[in-house]
DNA sequence: CGATCTACCTGATGGC
DNA sequence: TGCCATCAGGTAGATC
């Protein structure tokens, strides 16, 4: 569920509330959170080290540590950062607890475990993390000059949608935010990305860009089932502003003439606008 | 290279 | 009330 603006939320949350903390005591209940190394490789690797960053690259959230370590966090479908005081009742599914010098805890929490945490020397990103070590842009955090969209769409035959949506082209868009921004562009989802002129794609990158930065201010996006929460348990609330997502059915409120249509492509429901979005 | 499917899990929801 | 099928924000890997 988390995309950008939810895990740039997060992230703050950590810069305000765990950067600068020790981490005392650490705790791994299911083993499969940790899958990518092992229980005894998280413990030894965050006890007794102090958070000194908060930074995030796409949906990855990366912690750097004074040992020299990264602490890594995705949160996938269904996973939670919580923060909460040493004692508090934990809910069902916190998989890992760092216990931290001023009394808190934070949690990991993840319902559907597809989720990981993983301690990881930098210079050893490309094996320990190699999806991290392959990401393409960040839209918010890079630099994210047009030119450089301009030379993405033009390098491909794909449909914008799923070209959006991989990782290894731009970092951080998922369902939710793809079929927003391409709405707010006016571009279809099946759209080839090389048919494309300049001024429809600068239309694209401003959209990107605007999407993603109004989610983030609004804390993102917190759907029905209440399962995006930032560290403090709050929801976000741009799910207020979406325009497609989740508006199959409804006339579209930009255009005022076409009917929100819901499609499936590659396994994931897409929305659009058939009226405004070419 | 690109499109499509499946798998990984649990919980919520809707139909009967 | 209960049972079953279906679906969900992400990603990796297999297949064609």
């Amino acid at each position: 569920m988390p995309e950008l603006p939810e895990v740039e939320t997060v992230r703050r949350g950590l810069a305000e509330h765990v950067v600068g903390r020790r981490i005392t005591h650490v705790e791994v209940g299911r083993e499969r959170v940790v899958r990518r190394t092992s229980r005894e490789a998280l413990i030894d690797g965050l006890t007794n080290t102090v958070v000194v960053d908060a930074q995030r690259r796409g949906k990855y959230l990366v912690a750097p540590l004074d040992s020299g370590d990264s602490l890594m966090i995705h949160l996938r479908m269904s996973g939670q950062v919580l923060l909460a005081p040493a004692g508090a009742v934990r809910p069902k599914h916190t998989h890992v607890v760092l216990s931290l010098d001023d009394g808190a805890e934070a949690w990991f929490v993840d319902p559907r475990t597809f989720g990981e945490v993983v301690v990881y020397a930098p210079d050893r990103v490309a094996v320990e993390v190699p999806a991290l070590a392959e990401l393409g842009v960040d839209p918010i955090a890079d630099d994210f000059p047009r030119t450089e969209l301009r030379a993405i769409v033009r390098s491909t035959s794909r449909a914008l949608k799923p070209l959006l949506l991989d990782q290894h082209v731009i970092a951080g868009i998922g369902n939710i935010y793809a079929d927003e921004i391409l709405h707010a562009a006016r571009l279809r989802p099946d759209r080839p990305a090389n048919t494309l002129d300049a001024k429809a794609t600068w239309r694209l990158h401003g959209s990107i860009v605007a999407t993603l930065t109004a989610a983030i201010a609004a804390g993102g996006s917190t759907l029905g089932d209440a399962q995006y929460v930032d560290l403090m348990g709050a929801g976000g609330t741009y799910q207020d502003q979406h325009r497609v997502y989740g508006r199959a059915g409804e006339r579209c409120s930009t255009c005022g003439r076409g009917w929100i249509r819901r499609t499936t492509s590659a396994g994931r429901s897409t929305h659009f606008c058939p009226v405004c979005q070419r």
